[in-house]
DNA sequence: AACTTGCGTAAGCAAATACTTACACATATA
DNA sequence: TATATGTGTAAGTATTTGCTTACGCAAGTT
């Protein structure tokens, strides 16, 4: 059973859920209200991102708050950002060689 | 059968894959060479990642080279993007609140 | 104490995934 | 022409995934 970022940002109902808490804490049963699909589905779909620490849990009564960890995240971004400084200075070559006088 | 770019980065092989030819382009033995798995394995690989995006194939004889393409994976860039800048804004908040004078 | 609410988890299942081997086929080389 | 090389694809298979329903349990409410 893998668990990493890469492999629970796949999912589209996960990134749903990112995009849901990014902006606001809300328990479970707040997220499953947006989805059509069984609260335990959504259960199992927030322990997997807890897993991979895209987001915390804070128990608050019998209530479970899901908040956003960006950190995860973020590691995503400097992977694509490896090839991203590359492929600008390719395309700053490019375009420098496009705008050569003749 | 999805096939977006998030699914396709989700697997550690294909992400090993954008790795080699983000900065040469190889052919799909060259390819192949890199990894414990069979030649077929790498192929079809090559092919979820060419029918979403994130390569080119040249054909050149009978051998076809493998060019990265980066937009694809500006797509992911930029959805993390989205919540990369209100997570700044929010440690930033932070950042000043800390630094209040008492 | 009984009931409601919010949730986790187990079991079951269909579909998807990531491989394998076997084969086909075009392109180069002898 | 015969052979080697580079590759795609089909069929088979074990494993993983994403759901479901059923149940249990702790925290609040009556």
């Amino acid at each position: 059973m893998r668990r990493d970022v890469f492999q629970a940002i796949a999912d589209p109902t996960r990134r749903e859920i990112i995009n849901l808490i990014a902006f606001q804490s809300l328990n479970l049963n707040a997220i499953a209200d947006h989805f059509d699909m069984s609260r335990p589905a959504i259960s199992q779909h927030i322990k997997i991102l807890n897993e991979c620490g895209l987001l915390n849990i804070r128990q608050d009564g019998r209530e479970r708050f899901c908040e956003m960890r960006f950190e995860k995240l973020q590691e995503v971004a400097n992977w694509i950002a490896r090839y991203q400084t590359f492929w600008n200075n390719k395309l700053d070559d490019l375009e420098r060689h496009l705008n050569q006088k003749p």
